[in-house]
RNA sequence: GCCCCGUUCGUCUAGCCCGGUCUAGGACACCUCUCUUUCAAGGAGGAAACAGGGGUUCGAAUCCCCUACGGGGUACCA
């Protein structure tokens, strides 16, 4: 089993991209065959700098590698179809010889006055086909002479001769028998006049040298199968398998997703971060969005496909193990952002907690927080963790540790704050700072006895106590909070709260 | 317009190929309860769908046809 990802440079690769690569990558693991990445760069003018590089890091991120590709060559090479630009023009004369395709001269402003004419004449959206190629000018309608003399002259392209009255069938592995008609395909531009080939030509004449046995692409690609079906017969070459995978939608409306609908969403589409080399424009990905590789990877499986069993979360090991392209969904996905979250967050606990802390690390020092030691980043990790479906926030779950709070507190929490608590609080301080050993048993044990020698009502102590320290109503356990302040930096910060709130006693 | 593909809870989907076991299952989100100092997380429960219409059949989410709706394609873009 041979498979490819071929994607074209003309920029970032966005998740539907991920997916269509993640598909092939499955399946080729699985089978314990060969991975391809092949670089479709034959339109020149859409080529956008970085995009091949931007490319393999995101699979690479993504645990998606290759055995054969532009960065790490192979005996199929070259991959970027812009260095194999004479194989195809070889293989393009080879069909005009056998009859299966023609020269055609014609420009773009013939080409776009042939269209007003037709249109004038009723026809919605003309095509070059049997009936309107007779009226133009290409090998078929010129004398052999005149098209002798245009080839040494003149640019050409190499259009494909689309067969009258044929049904092409061909069978999808996801969807089953498809059939077209060929009046009403017409007669594709196989080689371009600058000499590269368009991607139909390139597609097939690389599928078959590189030895592909299964093409999985995007459904935008099914109607155009028939012509590569039948650019297969012209060949005399035998067919790979071929699986359209249904698109991924956007979350609202219609049509499929795009950059756009992230931005204003509020999501990203791209694994990584991108920046725009002509408008310098700046898009941040999943990565830097705090998302884990297997996250991600394990939603985007997911949406389009199922297992047979009820199992969602899954390693990228289990995935290659359990996919299945008989299994995957005909109808376009709905992308949905809060369940990647919730994917994201059961592998966020699946990690240790000292695999988080370089990632955590990374957040907090761009942050600029104060420096922090492995030990205490693995206890707020720890703390934080149940909390948070992405990185950052296990960053934002631990405010408390980096941000005290501002005195006096506004209106609404300060009025949350409990009188008899705040006045007795400086003996709660002296008792905690005789504490032997600061675990959360230990600060719990003493915290709930001082309560009950002073008849303080425990959510009361609880919440004024809370709100003093942290300035938030609601977080992680207050125990563990006190703990990881430690004893000193409970009193700086009551030291500082306290009078604001009319407790004068000395500390 | 034309061609092709599709259509099960708000969303991702199971079931469909091989009609009865489907009073249609799971998950996200939502609601309620529970646990908890709080927020999450966890536990328990709830609301929520076979696009519509015709057939075929004793019986259809499952097979056939039509309609509607959605998506894709219709470039010297991929």
């Amino acid at each position: 089993m041979v498979l490819r990802f071929a994607p074209s440079p003309t920029g970032p690769l966005h998740i539907g991209g991920v997916r269509t690569a993640l598909y092939n990558y499955l399946l080729a693991r699985q089978q314990g065959g060969r991975f391809i990445l092949r670089i479709e760069d034959t339109d020149q003018t859409r080529f956008v700098p970085g995009a091949e590089a931007y490319i393999i890091q995101s699979l690479s991120w993504c645990g998606i590698t290759f055995d054969e590709g532009p960065h790490v060559g192979g005996p199929n090479g070259p991959y970027r179809q812009s260095e194999r630009k004479d194989i195809y023009a070889q293989y393009a004369h080879q069909l005009v010889e056998q009859g299966w395709a023609y020269y055609a001269f014609d420009t773009e402003e013939e080409l776009e006055e042939m269209r007003q004419r037709f249109e004038a004449a009723g026809m919605v959206s003309p095509q070059y086909n049997s009936i309107t190629r007779t009226y133009m000018k290409n090998s078929l309608t010129l004398p052999l002479q005149e098209v002798q003399e245009r080839l040494r002259t003149q640019p050409y392209v190499i259009r494909f001769l689309m067969p009258r009255g044929r049904e092409v069938r061909f069978y999808d592995e996801i969807r089953g028998w498809v059939s077209f008609h060929t009046k009403e395909l017409d007669d594709k531009v196989l080689l371009k006049s600058d000499g590269m080939p368009t991607y139909h030509l390139a597609n097939v004449v690389d599928d078959h040298l590189m030895g592909i046995t299964h093409v999985v692409r995007g459904e935008e690609w099914l109607p155009s199968t028939p012509l590569h079906v039948l650019l297969y017969e012209g060949f005399g070459w035998e067919m790979p398998k071929f699986a359209h995978l249904p698109l991924i939608l956007r979350p609202d409306g219609g049509g499929k997703l795009s950059k756009r609908d992230g931005d204003r969403l509020g999501f990203p589409v791209f694994p990584l971060w991108w920046q725009d080399p002509s408008s310098g424009e700046v898009s941040l990905g999943y990565r830097e969005r705090g998302f884990l590789p297997e996250g991600l990877v394990n939603y985007l499986a997911l949406l389009g496909w199922h297992p047979s069993g009820e199992q969602e979360v899954f390693t990228m090991e289990e995935l290659i193990a359990a996919f299945d392209l008989s299994r995957v969904s005909k109808a376009g996905a709905r992308f949905d952002y809060e369940k990647a979250r919730w994917i994201n967050q059961q592998h966020l606990r699946r990690r240790s907690v000292a695999d988080l802390v370089p990632q955590v690390r990374v957040l907090w020092e761009a942050r600029e927080l104060p420096p922090i030691s492995d030990t205490q980043l693995e206890a707020l990790i720890q703390l934080a963790r149940e909390r948070a479906s992405t990185l950052p926030e296990i960053v934002d779950a631990v405010r408390f540790f980096y941000a005290p709070p501002t005195h006096p507190l506004p209106e609404t929490l300060s009025a949350k704050l409990h009188s008899p608590v705040l006045a007795l609080l400086p003996t709660f301080l002296l008792e905690l700072e005789q504490v032997s050993e600061h675990t959360e048993p230990i600060v719990e044990t003493t915290l709930k006895g001082w309560a009950r020698t002073h008849s303080l009502p425990l959510g009361k102590v609880l919440l004024t106590l809370r709100l003093l320290l942290t300035g938030e109503e609601s977080g992680p356990s207050l125990y563990a909070i006190l703990v990881l302040l430690g004893a000193a930096e409970v009193r700086r910060r009551l030291q500082i709260a306290l009078p604001v709130y009319g407790v004068s006693q000395r500390l």
